[in-house]
DNA sequence: TTAATCATGTAACACGTTACATGATTGC
DNA sequence: GCAATCATGTAACGTGTTACATGATTAA
């Protein structure tokens, strides 16, 4: 998976581990956070697959650097997984904890999802000023086209952000009602 | 994660490798998706731990069954993961093939979406039902308490079945005006 | 007789996380 | 002098997937 993402960005443009990894933390992070130690275990995997091919390069006042590139091979890799039927894989840490939640107290779980329900605020409102800024990536691509998946991938963090946020405002109405229903 | 999965079920009830396969099918499987291999994998794992202990169970015209049940420290293991806060790891496959979707024709990521769309409002039709129908393991637990977080767990995949429906739509929409605009 | 259900697992691999490890240059 | 940026990785562990492997009983 990480390994179909590497070969997308390298399918962009040349870059080395380091501008890899800057580029999921800017652009891809809302959707993928890709760990540095994997990246670089991606890389080495990649090339021994000759999918990619990498290049020392000597910089002054900078340490060495390995531009990887796309090959051929890499670009056939990296088309047969994008017509593949996608596995969606359904783990939700989430809801694995929600389903428990029935051995601690209604105090407890109200304090969870409220805190749960702020933390998606803020991601919403992350995403919509992302949207309103026209930002980065968008402009960074430079072909309309290509630039409207980026987009995609915003609009679908937005939209996710604001449906778990009216869950737990669902979820909260369920439980001060059973609160208050003790208390008569 | 799964980990804690078995435990909670375990301090429901005894139950065997099966039987624990059996539950996450029909009543956790629209957010956990576990493997056989895993589970007895783990079962071991918390039975070395001490969180869990087996005891072999010999049954008429059926294979012999190793029956678990949670243990104290199980039980305390369990609860200091229902306090801990969630660490939630955005990993979206979805949206990786997404933002590289720019290496495809407009014709077949309408196609794409239009596929997507149509699991998704299959999927969304499903909770809808089982929603109406009030239904298996609420009924299970006889605890009004416990069974709420089941059905929480059934509204968010509601809701984002839902979600998902809705930005496959939009999406769709700024793909068929790019075509048109192409067209003229 | 054949498929489904009940029941257990192992082996190998793939993918992801955490911690450790190094070191030069630049700006405050 | 200290933190940030640029740049590379290894080791160990944890978690998830795929394929293989076995075998009795029951219902159509």
């Amino acid at each position: 998976m990480l390994k179909h993402g590497i070969l997308g960005l390298l399918n962009y443009a040349d870059m080395n581990g380091y501008e890899i990894l800057e580029t999921f933390r800017h652009s891809l992070n809302h959707f993928w956070n890709a760990q540095k130690s994997q990246v670089y275990r991606e890389l080495t995997a990649l090339e021994n697959a000759g999918y990619i091919q990498g290049t020392w390069i000597e910089q002054d006042g900078k340490p060495d650097k390995k531009l990887y590139s796309i090959t051929d091979d890499g670009r056939v890799e990296l088309l047969e997984w994008l017509s593949e039927d996608l596995k969606e894989s359904t783990r939700i840490p989430l809801l694995m904890k929600t389903f428990f939640l029935g051995e601690k107290s209604l105090d407890e779980n109200i304090a969870f999802f409220e805190k749960l329900k702020n933390s998606y605020q803020k991601r919403y409102k992350g995403f919509v000023e992302a949207d309103q800024s026209q930002d980065r990536y968008g402009d960074e691509l430079q072909d309309a086209y290509k630039s409207m998946f980026w987009g995609f991938t915003i609009s679908y963090g937005r939209r996710r952000s604001k449906m778990v946020v009216e869950w737990c405002d669902e979820c909260l109405s369920q439980l001060e009602e059973t609160k208050n229903a003790k208390r008569s």
